[in-house]
DNA sequence: GAGATACACTGCTC
DNA sequence: AGAGCAGTGTATCT
């Protein structure tokens, strides 16, 4: 479990299996914190609803979205209208590619920058560009994909926030699109094995020690060095983005109770063997459900997910259809881009 | 230049 | 009727 040499590790796709009866609830009003099997991601209301709200009216005068028939992509060889509405704001000539297409970032309007401030002072990072994904109702969706662009900063987080309606939010492990015959793996027991006893406190820092993942790049040739260079540099940043424990003052209002009951103030951790990946939350409402390999966890209004490295080395994620959901949802990426200089 | 990848869809089962 | 998986059938990037 300890220092073996990164290069002698080996990652192996659906070794781990996520116990599928495992349901965390929580008190509402905070954070939640996912360390492990690749997983690193934060979890926290970021404004309170108020000022949600107003944010998120601004946004609906402020932000421009690109005309239906620009927004298309091509998947698989098909053409496609994106399954939501899409616009781009950022620092002078940053530009963000993905799936073939290249997004130009509009200047910062006021309210994203108002965000943006909020959100560098609450994840001590600088982003410099805004990916904006407007779901009209809950046929609006996106895909699974991983956030791997080149362009963006090896090893920086993506702040994720959520105005509007609440949605279910996927991560998975398995990739899309399975290979055929070649690669396929033999048939593998998907069973739930539910031995969910074993328990074995995994400790938060799992993830900087075990060799789950580390080892293990993407599918695009980098090699062991780049890795632990990555590693470095995720420790880096490690140190300086959990704010979390630093939030039960009033600050941000993160921990105000004006729209859910807050019980618990005591922060617990659950942990299950089979995921290897630690949950700590704290004072929390949000179920984290996980079934099969997805784990799945709703966005609510106000909120920021902090996505960080390695999350998009091996996970996937999704906004999957909703489709008995009526309202509009406005979601910010901010993002860390490389800038040709 | 070869090999991996795919932010989308449909078709199917439950 | 909604949710989730499987399989794309070809351009694009590394
Ligand atoms: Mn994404």
């Amino acid at each position: 479990m300890d220092s073996q040499p990164l290069a002698g590790m080996k990652f192996e796709r659906n070794k781990v299996r996520l116990d599928p009866e495992l349901l965390l609830f929580a008190e509402s009003g905070s954070a939640i914190r996912i360390r492990g099997d690749g997983l690193a991601c934060d979890y926290t209301r970021a404004f309170r609803r108020a000022e949600a709200e107003r944010l998120l009216e601004e946004c609906e005068k402020q932000i421009e979205y690109m005309a239906d028939e620009d927004a298309r992509v091509r998947v698989f060889g098909a053409w496609h209208a994106l399954p939501r509405q899409q616009s781009a704001y950022g620092d002078p000539g940053v530009t963000y590619r993905y799936s073939g297409s290249t997004l130009l970032a509009r200047p910062w309007c006021p309210v994203l920058k108002e965000i943006r401030e909020h959100i560098e002072s609450l994840t001590e990072q600088p982003y410099n560009f805004v990916l904006v994904n407007r779901y009209r109702d809950g046929r609006d969706h996106m895909g699974e994909h991983r956030d791997d662009e080149k362009d963006l900063v090896r090893g920086s987080a993506i702040a994720s926030v959520s105005l509007g309606a609440c949605r279910d939010f996927c991560f998975r492990r398995r990739p899309r699109g399975g290979r055929r015959s070649v690669n396929a793996e033999p048939r593998e027991s998907r069973g739930c094995c539910r031995d969910a006893s074993g328990g074995s406190e995994s400790s938060t820092e799992d993830l900087s020690s075990s060799g789950t993942w580390s080892s293990r790049t993407v599918h695009n040739g980098g090699s062991d060095q780049d890795t632990e260079q990555m590693c470095e540099m995720s420790g880096m940043i490690h140190s300086k983005l959990p704010k979390l424990d630093n939030w039960s003052g009033n600050r941000s209002g993160a921990f105000e109770n004006d729209s859910v009951t807050s019980k618990m103030l005591s922060t617990c951790q659950s942990s299950a063997s089979k995921l290897k990946c630690t949950i700590e939350r704290c004072a929390n409402d949000i179920a984290i459900t996980v079934s099969g390999d997805r784990l799945v966890m709703p966005l609510e209004h106000g909120s920021v997910l902090v996505m960080k490295w390695p999350t998009n080395e091996v996970w996937c994620h999704a906004l999957p259809p909703r489709r008995r959901d009526k309202s509009i949802r406005v979601n910010l990426t901010f993002r860390l881009i490389h800038t040709g200089v």
